[in-house]
DNA sequence: TATGGCCTGTGG
DNA sequence: CCACAGGCCATA
């Protein structure tokens, strides 16, 4: 589930489920996902949830005193909630809410990390965030001026969150794709209209996916993609083959024709 | 800037 | 059996 629209999808799912309602307990289903979590966790139980939201790929449930259940689905985790508790497959944590809410981490691969911020804490993340893909004021020159450090492959610093928040390994590609951009070209050699360009890819992207998600709830819209995961298939724009090589130790799907540098 | 590790599952 | 998987962090 972890890309931006992903996220975000699942955070205002969890809001819809309970915001208002208060945390009455957790169990833990797999030793591998709180680390050394448990104990502050269990001081949120007793608490009402005032609102959840997403911060980059982080999503925050924010209780009545402000303290914060924060959680990462890495790559594969998600969100199940039931009014019985019976765990879905996959259940890796169990947390009761008030009104029968039983929300269940499901996440195959147990690489989602929880943690809790105490009120006043500081969020020691934060600092390595950068401006979140769909924030509106993030506009090309803005963009532009994170590339300019930036000399390794415009793919790779699409991942690279604190240059720009929220876009992971599918999504960079189809950006890449939508904008015509060859993912080896070097981040700070983009020229202004190429980056705005990339921007409208993003964004394109990302409102799509986004969309998808709110109406599906899990998966990605994979019947969607133009290049992720279609490595010999046609471009859906100019009927080449796509293409795909490694960067980073990720695959990335392009177009040889249409994204030449 | 690369590499391995985290975990488990799926598909070739 | 092996390669690979939507992410991130620690280490050298």
């Amino acid at each position: 589930m972890p890309e931006l629209p992903e996220v975000e999808a699942a955070a205002r799912f969890l809001h819809s489920q309970i915001s208002g309602r208060t945390l009455l307990a957790v169990t833990w289903l797999h030793r591998s996902l709180l680390r050394n979590a448990a104990a502050d966790v269990d001081t949120l139980i007793g608490h009402r949830v005032a609102r959840v939201v997403r911060v980059a790929k982080w999503q925050e449930i924010v209780f009545d005193d402000e303290s914060v259940l924060v959680v990462h689905f890495r790559m594969t985790g998600d969100w199940a909630v039931t009014h019985r508790p019976d765990p879905p497959g996959h259940a890796r944590a169990h947390f009761v809410f008030s009104g029968a809410r039983h929300v269940w981490l499901v996440d195959p691969r147990v690489l989602s990390r929880i943690t809790v911020r105490r009120s006043g804490d500081v969020d020691p993340t934060s600092h390595r965030i950068g401006p979140d893909a769909l924030d509106p004021a993030l506009d090309a020159p803005a963009l532009r001026a994170q590339f300019a450090s930036r000399r390794a492959p415009i793919k790779q610093v699409l991942l690279d969150q604190s240059v720009i928040a929220g876009i992971g390994n599918i999504y960079a590609a189809e950006a890449l794709w939508h904008a015509r951009i060859n993912p080896w070209a070097p981040a700070q050699r983009l020229t202004l209209a190429r980056v705005r360009r990339l921007l409208d890819g993003i964004r394109w992207t990302l409102a799509l996916a986004l969309d998808e998600a709110g109406r599906h709830r899990y998966g990605t819209a994979t019947g969607r993609l133009a290049v992720y995961d279609r490595e010999g298939q046609s471009c859906r724009r100019c009927g080449a083959p796509v293409a795909r090589t490694t960067q980073g130790q990720r695959s990335t799907y392009w177009c040889r024709r249409c994204q030449r540098s």
